[in-house]
Formats: structure tokens, sequence, C-alpha cells
DNA sequence: GATGTTATCTAAACACCGTCCAGATCGGAC
DNA sequence: GTCCGATCTGGACGGTGTTTAGATAACATC
């Protein structure tokens, strides 16, 4: 077997194609949009006949599942950096919100992926509330020292899911063209985000500036 | 024009066919979801041939933005019925919340293409910042009255986006598995939306429990 | 090394979809 | 009554998700 161009040396039929079918369809979602991500599509773009995706997924629910995976394993990742950033715990909620929001701006048909499929389900992925390092459970221990504790478990998990809530609802609706004035009045998209978020607090904190 | 037709709407061969494709539609998404809700189908469901529609709408995404319309209609009217119990104005606050997610729990196969037509165009239907006794307004007005006169315009703005960016991402997920523990926990789904709306609160105010 | 097994992939087909086109039908203006 | 234009139909085209039968190639066993 010759196969020149790429390095990477083919073991047999195709090699990984589970894999090959997720980076092509996450290259199609990045290059044309949701409305183009068919599972003919995706089997043309990794160069297999359309029915050869049904051996390695069920239907194309299962491959969308495998896509929104690792967008939100990259959405994880994204948010735990901010935390490395090592602000101070009041920015830190505010910063975890913003890069929640511009992560869906930087990928929003990965997004909307993500999150059609979490609906058709009606559930988060699994494990998200107790898998430590996950997105959720970062914002929930953020919650926790900015609380004290003095604050009810419950409480926690309300002001979480509250949180998670409003960041989904500014992810889908950032880009509404009614918010431009308001974006431009502010000085640019990222400083409209922090307004936004700075009105979500709960315990009296209400983001950057801190509550007189 | 012509004198006394109040709508350009006019009965010829079907009657009004227009409307009846949108209640069509309707009908199709409470009963079967909206993965049913294909042209083909709502023309039969409307007893006319699949080409029949595109004399009433350009293309299918037409036809959903029409239904997308009586949605945000039923929506404002959902909204405003609360405002008119006469409540005072702190709980008024939660009451709208709860009423918004309570219509998307109530027809959420509707609620998906509402918000689906909004992604898709980037945009609010139009009027809604502005059209007196819309839903948006409704929500601005009464964080008008919350904050006090002090209060700058751009943070009421700020204020009401951010309470509708929570509320549409608390329509999205309030289903979801992951809650109900919490929900039961809470002795309903009610008692779970007003737990989760009152961290949403801003200016000081966070729901129907007033702070201590 | 030849054998059989099994996973992998292809080709063809099915039903359904959105959309367009040529023609049939019919209401209303002249 | 004649004509015009809006309305509807039947049929077609290319695309989709999915299934089936059959071809192919890697692997385990002898």
């Amino acid at each position: 077997m010759s196969t020149a161009a790429v390095a990477d040396t083919r073991p047999y039929h195709h090699g990984d194609l589970r894999r090959a079918l997720v980076d092509a369809a996450a290259r199609i979602l990045e290059r044309e949009g949701p409305s183009a991500l068919s599972l003919r599509a995706v089997a043309r773009e990794a160069g297999v006949s359309p029915a050869a995706p049904y051996h390695h997924f069920k239907d194309k629910n299962e491959l969308l599942e495998a896509v929104a995976h690792v967008g939100w394993e990259a959405l994880g990742e994204a948010m735990l950096e901010v935390r490395q950033n090592g602000t101070d715990v009041q920015t830190l909620m505010t910063e975890l919100g913003v890069a929640y929001v511009c992560f869906s701006q930087r990928h929003p048909a990965l997004y909307r992926v993500m999150y059609d499929r979490s609906r058709d389900k009606d559930s988060l992925p699994e494990g998200m509330q107790d898998k430590e390092d996950s997105a959720y459970c970062l914002v929930r221990e953020t919650f926790r020292k900015v609380a004290g504790p003095e604050v009810a478990d419950v409480d926690i998990e309300l002001a979480t899911i509250a949180a998670w809530c409003a960041a989904h609802g500014l992810a889908e609706m950032s880009g509404f063209a009614q918010f431009n004035p308001l974006r431009e009045a502010l000085g640019g998209d990222e400083a409209f985000l922090r307004g936004v978020l700075s009105h979500l607090g709960s315990f009296g904190y209400r983001g950057h500036e801190p509550v007189k």
C-alpha cells in the first residue's frame, strides 16, 4: 500500500472510520453550518459510501451525539482555562460566563448541535453534575466559595442552574440584531456580555462590580 | 385599493388556505412534535396538494415564520394575563418568568419552532422591543418600577436582556432529567421554577422571597 | 500457509422530503 | 360571454435517512 500523502499508515479497510466520521462532521459544521450536516455529506467528506456510517453508529442521532460529546469536552476545557488564570473568586463567576458564551460564538454550529441533542434527550450530558472538573461542577464550586458556608446546598444548586440557564440563553441570543445598539453603546461584544452577566448574580453578588 | 377588505387574504378556491395551513401546522406540532412538521405533512393535513402552499408562502421557512408569529402572540397574551392578576411588583417579576416557562412547557414544539426561527434570523420578532404590550416591554417596564428612577436606562435594558436570557434558558432546560431530584425535593415543578428564578434578580431583588 | 470467521464497506433500493413546472380550474373585471 | 390572473393539481427532480444483500479484507485458528 502506497499512501504517500499522509504519513499515517492505514491498517485495514479505512482506518479509524468512526473518528474520521466525527471529524468530518465537525469540519462540515464549521464550514457550512448545521443545515448542511447530512449523514450522506459526512460520508462523502470522509470518502466512504452513504451506508458505511451505519457500521459505527446506530443512526444519524448517534453520530450527532458523538459530535456533541467532543463539543462538551471542548467547552469544559475552555472554562477550565479561565479558572487557571487565577483571578479572584468575584470576577471568576463573570469570566466563566464570558468563556461559555464566547465558546458558543466561536463554534455556533457545534453549540447548536450540542443543545439540540440535549433537548431531544431532555438531559445534559451524563455525569455533568458529578464528574469533577466538568463545567457544571466548576460553576457550582465557584458559587459555593462565593456564598459561604451558611448557604444551603439547595440554594447552591438552584443558583448554579440559574446561572447555567442564563449563560445558555445568552449564548443563543447574544447575536440577536436587537441588541446591536446596546452592544455598540457599551463598546463591543465582550463589554455587552459582561454587562448582561453582571445582572445575573446571586447571594448579593452581581459580577465584577461589587455591591456596595 | 379595494374598499371593504380589511386584510389582503381573500377566500378563493379553498377559502382562506393561508390560515388553514398555519392552523394545520400548529395541529401537527402539538400532535407529533417538530420532527413531523414537513411541508408535505402540512399540506396533507389541510387536504391540499404538496405544491399548494407555495402560492401562499415563499418556502417552508416562511410558513414556519407564520407559525412562530402566532406563537409569540400567544406567549405575549399569557404574560399579559399575569400582569392583570394584580400582584405587587415584587412577585410580578417572578410570576412573569413562571408564565414564560410554563408556556414553553405547555407548547414545547411551538416554542422550539419560535426560537429556531429567531436563531436562524438572529433576531427576536420585529417590534418586540418597541411595541407597547409586548412581552419584552412588559418585563422592561416591570424592571423600571422595581429599580426606581436613579437607575440608568442602560441598566434597565441589560437587566431585561438578562432576565429574558435566563427565562429562555430555563424554558429549554427545565425538563432536563438531571433536575428531577431537586424538583421533587422542592415539591413540584412550579416550586422548582420559582426557586431557580428567585436566583436571577437584579437591583437587589431576588424573587418573591425578600432578601433578609 | 490455507482456512474460516467476522467486521467492514459498497451498491442498490425504498420512502420521504423541499421545490419547481406545465397545465387544469375557477373567481371576478370588462 | 370573454378574458385574465390567482389558485390548485399531478408529476418530476435531486436530496435525505435507512435497510438489504453481497463483496472485501483483516484476524484467529489450525
